[in-house]
DNA sequence: CGACTAGTTGAGGCCAGTCAATGTTGGTGG
DNA sequence: CCACCAACATTGACTGGCCTCAACTAGTCG
C-alpha cells in the first residue's frame, strides 16, 4: 500500500497527544516526563481476536497498556482450571502482578481485535528513577489494581449471583463512562461463560439472570448487546448486601 | 525518668539487626541502602489486641510492618458488612493498597497484642529515589500483593468449603515455615467467624469442616490450635478442582 | 449443508447457608 | 470463691440457591 510510509510513523506510540492519555500511566505527567516515557515506548503491538499477548510463566519483559480493543486475563489453577481475573478496556495496564515475580502470573486473551502499547519495564524503571512522578504513577497503579481486586474478593466471597451480576454491570457501565462512551448501552466482549468464571457462577446461572433482569425491566438484552433501562434499580442490587 | 534515655533507642527500629529483614522491605538492600531506610524509620508501635491499627478511608501516611503479633485486614461494604481481605503475620507490609488513593482502603485489626514498623511514605518515595533496589522492591511486595489476591479470587471462585479451608490451611503452613515455626502446628489467632469471612463461608462450615478433617486424621484441632497429620492428603484437598 | 460455538431454558440434586440449641471458655464483680 | 455473662465453638435440622445435566435454538464458518 502507498500509505504505508505513513502509517509507520503513525504507529509509533505518541503517549503526549494519546487519547487515554488521562486514563493510562502518563496522567500528570508534565511534558519532559511525557517525552521520557514516549521514547522508552515502541511500536504498537496488534492482537488479533483470540490470541494470546502473554501468558502464565513468561518472563516479564513489559507492561502493556490497551490502546484499542479489550483483553481478558486469566489464571490456571494447578488442576488446569481455569478462571478469568481480569477484563481491561482502553487504558488500562495490563502484566502489573508480572513486577513481582519477574514472571507473568496471568495470561492475557483478546476478547477482540485489538492493540496495546509495550512498555519495557527495565525502560520504565529507569524513566522513573529520574522522574519522581512517573514512579508515584507506576507504584499508584499497581496499588489501585490491589483495591480494585479487594473489590472482587467481596464479591466473590459475600454476594448472591444476581448482586454479582449487577455489581460487574454497574462497574463496566462506569468505566466505559469514564472513556467517553455510553454508560447505559454497551457490547459485552466476553462470553456468558467467561462472565461467570470472573463471578464465580456457571454459565447457566449468568444467561437465568440475564433473562430476569430482562423480565424484571432492569435490562435489555439482545445476545450481548446490553441497555440498561433502570440504573438505580440495577444500583440498589448491586450494593444491598445478602 | 532516667531510663527514658535508654529505652527510647532500644524502641528504635534498626533493619539491620531485624530478624525480619529477609522477608521484610529490606530484601538484599546494600548496607548503605539499609541505613538510609533505617533512617526513615520511627519508633516501634505497639497495638494491644482487637485495636486499630489505621481504618478504612483513613489519610494513607505510612506503610506497617509487622514485627510481632497479627493484623487481619477488612473492607467494608457499602451494606455495612464487613469482610476480611487478610491474615498478616511478622514480615508482611500493611497498607500497601493505600498508596493508589491516598487512603486506607481497609481497616487493620490487632489479633493479638502485636508491633509494628511505621515506614512514612513520603519518606520511602524520597529514599527510592536515590536507591533504586528500594525504588524495585517496593513495587515488588505492591505487585506481589495483586498475585497473591489472584489467588484468594481463584479459591472464592471456583472451590469447594473444604478445598478453601485446606488451601487456607497449606498457605498458613508454608508462611509459618518460612518464618522459623513449624509447620505442622500453629495456633490460629481468628475466630471461626474470621476465617469464615476469608473465605466466604459461614462460621458453621468452617467449625464443621475442622471436625470433619480431624474425623478423617488429616488435622488434629483443639480449639484454635492446629495440628496437620497428613500433609499430602491436605495439599491434595488444597490443589485439586471442584 | 453439517459441524461447531454460543446462548437459553427446564428438571433435579446437593452443597452450604440459616436458624436454633447446647457446650465451653475466659473475664468480671459480688 | 463462685455466679454470671459474653464470646466463641460445636452440632443438628431444615431450606434454598446455584450447579449439573440435558435438550433445544440460532448464528457462523468451512
Amino acid at each position: 500500500m502507498a500509505t504505508l510510509a505513513i502509517s509507520i510513523p503513525a504507529l509509533r506510540t505518541r503517549c503526549s497527544n494519546c487519547s487515554l492519555r488521562e486514563l493510562c500511566l502518563p496522567v500528570g505527567l508534565v511534558p519532559a516526563a511525557l517525552a521520557a516515557l514516549e521514547a522508552g515506548v515502541q511500536a504498537l503491538e496488534r492482537r488479533r481476536k483470540g490470541t494470546m499477548l502473554f501468558r502464565v510463566a513468561d518472563p516479564f519483559t513489559a507492561l502493556y497498556a490497551v490502546r484499542v480493543g479489550s483483553f481478558k486475563t486469566t489464571i490456571l489453577a494447578e488442576s488446569g482450571r481455569e478462571q478469568v481475573v481480569g477484563y481491561h478496556l482502553p487504558g488500562d495496564l495490563l502484566g502489573l502482578d508480572g513486577i513481582g515475580t519477574e514472571r507473568h502470573g496471568c495470561s492475557a486473551i483478546a476478547l477482540e481485535d485489538s492493540e496495546v502499547c509495550p512498555i519495557p519495564f527495565a525502560n520504565l524503571e529507569e524513566i522513573a528513577r529520574t522522574v519522581p512522578a512517573l514512579q508515584h504513577n507506576l507504584c499508584q497503579f499497581v496499588a489501585r489494581e490491589i483495591s480494585h481486586d479487594h473489590g472482587v474478593m467481596l464479591l466473590l466471597g459475600s454476594r448472591r449471583a444476581d448482586e454479582r451480576l449487577a455489581s460487574f454491570l454497574v462497574s463496566l457501565s462506569a468505566r466505559y463512562f469514564s472513556r467517553g462512551y455510553s454508560s447505559t448501552e454497551f457490547t459485552l466482549r466476553m462470553t456468558r461463560e467467561e462472565i461467570g468464571s470472573y463471578l464465580g457462577l456457571s454459565l447457566e446461572t449468568v444467561s437465568r439472570l440475564f433473562s430476569r433482569f430482562q423480565v424484571d425491566g432492569v435490562l435489555e438484552v439482545d445476545g450481548r448487546n446490553v441497555r440498561i433501562r433502570d440504573m438505580p434499580a440495577l444500583r440498589l442490587l448491586a450494593g444491598r448486601d445478602a
